[in-house]
DNA sequence: TTCCGACAGTGGGGTCGCAAT
DNA sequence: ATTGCGACCCCACTATCGGAA
C-alpha cells in the first residue's frame, strides 16, 4: 500500500467530526491493507509507530526539506526506513538521523510529509488515536468492538490483535487471555471533588490511601518476576528489591497492581521526585537503589494461581490479595459498607485526613462490586486530592498550537516578592474555556510589551486564580519552586497585581518543601 | 430530549541518559 | 565538564460525539 493513502484517509478523518465516519474511513482502508501492511498500518492510523519512539524530535523535524512530486513509497517501505533510523548511534549520529530524515522527507508528496512529521513528532490530531482505531478494527472485521477491546487491553498491544484479526478472523481474539508474563493495560481512576461526593457516586466502596509514587503491575510465574509500569514498559531490571519482595509472596504465580513508594528514615514518604529519579535511572542501579530504596504497596490482584480474577467484584480480588499479601505491603484502607451509614461516612473523611497528615497524596474510592476494568478510566475508582488556590499574576503568555492556534494558550505565572517585582513559578494551559481563551487573547495582546512570536510578555497587571497540587523543588524558577499540575480557576479582575500573593506565604504553606 | 461516559487534544515539570559542545 | 534534547514518569481540564436514560 502507498503511503500516500494513509495521508489521504488521515487527511479526511481530520476533516470530519463525526466519530462515526471516522471509525468508516479507518475501517475500509484496514480491509484494504494486504496482510504485510497490516502491523504498519495500524499504529500508523493509530497515531502511533510501531518502533515506539525513535530519538527524532522538534530539533531535526523542523528542517523544512522540499517534497517530491509524485507519490511513490510504500508504507513498507516507510517502515524500513523508519527501523533504520531507529537503530542509527553512536558519535555522530545526530547528523546522521538528521540525513536520514531529509532523504524520507525528500522522497514523500507534501500531504505524505505532513502525516509523517504528526507520526514521527507524536501529535497526528486527526482526532482518531486507539480507540477509534479498534472502532474501526471491529468494523473492518465483524468482530464485536467489546471483544476487540478487551484482546487490545490483555495483550498490551493493538498491533499483534490486528494482525491475529485480519489473518484469522474474529475466532482468533479468543486465544487473547490474561497470561503472567504479559502485562496488562492498568485501570485508572476519575476525579471527585471531596469524599462524600465519591461515595454518593460509588455506593458501597472501600477508601485506600492514594500514594504518590510510580504505578507498577506485578508478574510472579515461579521464580520469575517481571514488573512493569503504566505504559507497560519493563523495568524489572531497576528494581530489585521488588522482584526479591514479590518472591517472599506466598503465591508462586500471580499479577498484582500497585505502587513504588519511598520512606525516609523517620518513616514519612519521599517526594515523587526521589522516587521518579530512582525509577529512572537504570546505569548504576545499585547506587541508585543504596541512595533511594523503594518498597511495593500493591491494591488489587489480577490474578492469583492461573485464575483470572479480572472480571470478579473488587472485593472478592481483595479477599484474594490479602491472601497473598501481608499487611504492610498493602495499602492501607477503611471500608463504607452503607452509603446512608453517617458513622462510616464520618470515618471516610477521617481517614483521608490521617492518610494526608501521614503525607501521603489523598484517598482513592473503589466501588465494592466493581471488575477490573484494563486500560479505562473507569467510573468506579474515583481519587479525591486537596486542592489549593494562589492569586497569581499572568508575566506572559504563549501562541497556542492545534486547535488553540492564533490563541494566547500557555501563560506564565508569577508571585510577588517583597520589593514588589514578581517571581515566576511555572506555566499553564489548563483549565481555560473557549471563552476565556478568547477573552485572554484579547486582553493580553492590550496589555503586550514585546510578541517575539512565541511569546508576548505582558505588563504584569492581570490577576488569575491558579489551583494546584502542591509544590514541588525547581531548579528552572528563580523562587526555586513551582507549582504542580496548575490550572486556571478564574480571572480576578477584581484585584490587582499588588493583591497577588506572595512567594513567602507559598512557601510557608509548604514547609516541607525546602528550595 | 437530555444526560453522561469515553476520547482526543493541549500541553505542564522533573529526571535520567546520551550526544554534542 | 556542561548543555541540549528526547523519552517517560507524574498529571488536569475542556470540547465533542454518540449511546443510554
Amino acid at each position: 500500500m502507498l503511503l500516500h493513502r494513509l495521508a489521504r484517509v488521515s487527511q479526511e478523518v481530520a476533516a470530519t467530526s463525526a466519530r462515526s465516519r471516522k471509525t468508516a474511513l479507518l475501517a475500509e482502508l484496514f480491509r484494504d491493507a494486504e496482510a504485510d501492511d497490516v502491523p504498519i498500518v495500524i499504529p500508523y492510523l493509530a497515531g502511533r509507530l510501531p518502533q515506539g519512539r525513535l530519538g527524532i524530535g522538534w530539533k531535526i523535524l523542523g528542517t523544512p526539506v522540499p517534497p517530491a512530486a509524485e507519490p511513490t513509497l510504500t508504507v513498507r517501505e516507510v517502515d524500513a526506513r523508519l527501523t533504520a533510523l531507529g537503530k542509527v548511534s553512536g558519535t555522530g549520529s545526530q547528523a546522521e538521523r538528521a540525513r536520514l530524515v531529509a532523504e524520507l522527507m525528500g522522497a514523500s508528496t507534501e500531504p505524505e510529509q505532513r502525516f509523517l512529521l504528526g507520526l514521527i513528532g507524536g501529535e497526528v490530531r486527526q482526532g482518531a488515536l486507539d480507540a477509534v482505531a479498534m472502532e474501526g478494527l471491529a468494523q473492518a472485521t465483524g468482530a464485536p468492538s467489546a471483544d476487540v477491546r478487551r484482546a487490545v487491553m490483555l495483550a498490551g498491544s493493538l498491533q499483534t490483535v490486528a494482525e491475529r484479526l485480519l489473518a484469522d478472523g474474529p475466532e482468533a481474539l479468543a486465544a487473547f487471555r490474561l497470561t503472567v508474563g504479559r502485562p496488562v493495560q492498568p485501570m485508572l481512576a476519575h476525579s471527585a471533588s471531596s469524599v462524600a461526593e465519591a461515595i454518593d457516586k460509588l455506593g458501597a466502596c472501600a477508601v485506600e490511601e492514594k500514594l504518590d509514587g510510580i504505578r507498577v503491575q506485578v508478574h510472579r510465574d515461579g521464580d520469575d518476576v517481571r514488573l512493569y509500569t503504566r505504559t507497560l514498559d519493563d523495568i524489572t531490571d531497576r528494581l530489585p528489591e521488588l522482584t526479591s519482595a514479590a518472591r517472599e509472596l506466598k503465591g508462586e504465580h500471580f499479577i498484582l497492581d500497585g505502587e513504588v513508594i519511598a520512606f525516609d528514615e523517620g518513616g514519612r514518604p519521599r517526594s515523587f521526585q526521589d522516587i521518579a529519579g530512582r525509577v529512572g535511572s537504570r546505569v548504576d542501579v545499585a547506587t541508585a537503589a543504596e541512595a533511594v530504596p523503594v518498597s511495593p504497596v500493591f491494591f488489587d490482584a489480577l490474578s492469583v494461581d492461573g485464575r483470572d480474577l479480572l472480571d470478579l467484584p473488587f472485593a472478592d480480588r481483595h479477599t484474594e490479595l490479602a491472601r497473598l499479601v501481608p499487611e504492610p505491603m498493602r495499602v492501607r484502607r477503611t471500608l463504607v459498607a452503607d452509603p446512608a451509614d453517617e458513622r462510616a461516612r464520618a470515618a471516610a473523611e477521617q481517614f483521608l485526613a490521617d492518610t494526608l497528615k501521614r503525607g501521603h497524596e489523598g484517598v482513592v474510592l473503589k466501588a465494592l462490586d466493581a471488575p477490573y476494568s484494563a486500560g479505562r478510566r473507569g467510573a468506579s475508582w474515583l481519587k479525591v486530592k486537596p486542592v489549593h488556590t494562589l492569586d497569581l499574576v499572568v508575566l506572559a503568555a504563549e501562541w497556542g498550537h492545534g486547535r488553540r492556534t492564533g490563541k494566547l494558550s500557555n501563560l506564565h505565572l508569577g508571585a510577588r516578592n517583597p520589593d514588589g517585582s514578581f517571581a515566576m513559578l511555572g506555566k499553564t494551559f489548563k483549565g481555560l474555556t473557549d471563552v476565556m481563551l478568547a477573552w485572554q487573547t484579547e486582553r493580553l495582546q492590550e496589555l503586550a510589551v514585546e510578541d517575539n512570536g512565541w511569546v508576548v510578555t505582558v505588563r504584569p497587571e492581570l490577576v488569575v486564580e491558579i489551583a494546584y497540587d502542591g509544590l514541588q523543588r525547581s531548579t528552572r524558577y528563580p523562587a526555586g519552586v513551582t507549582l504542580r499540575f496548575a490550572r486556571v480557576v478564574r480571572y480576578r479582575e477584581d484585584k490587582t497585581p499588588d493583591q497577588a500573593d506572595t512567594v513567602e506565604t507559598l512557601l510557608a504553606a509548604h514547609p516541607e518543601v525546602t528550595p
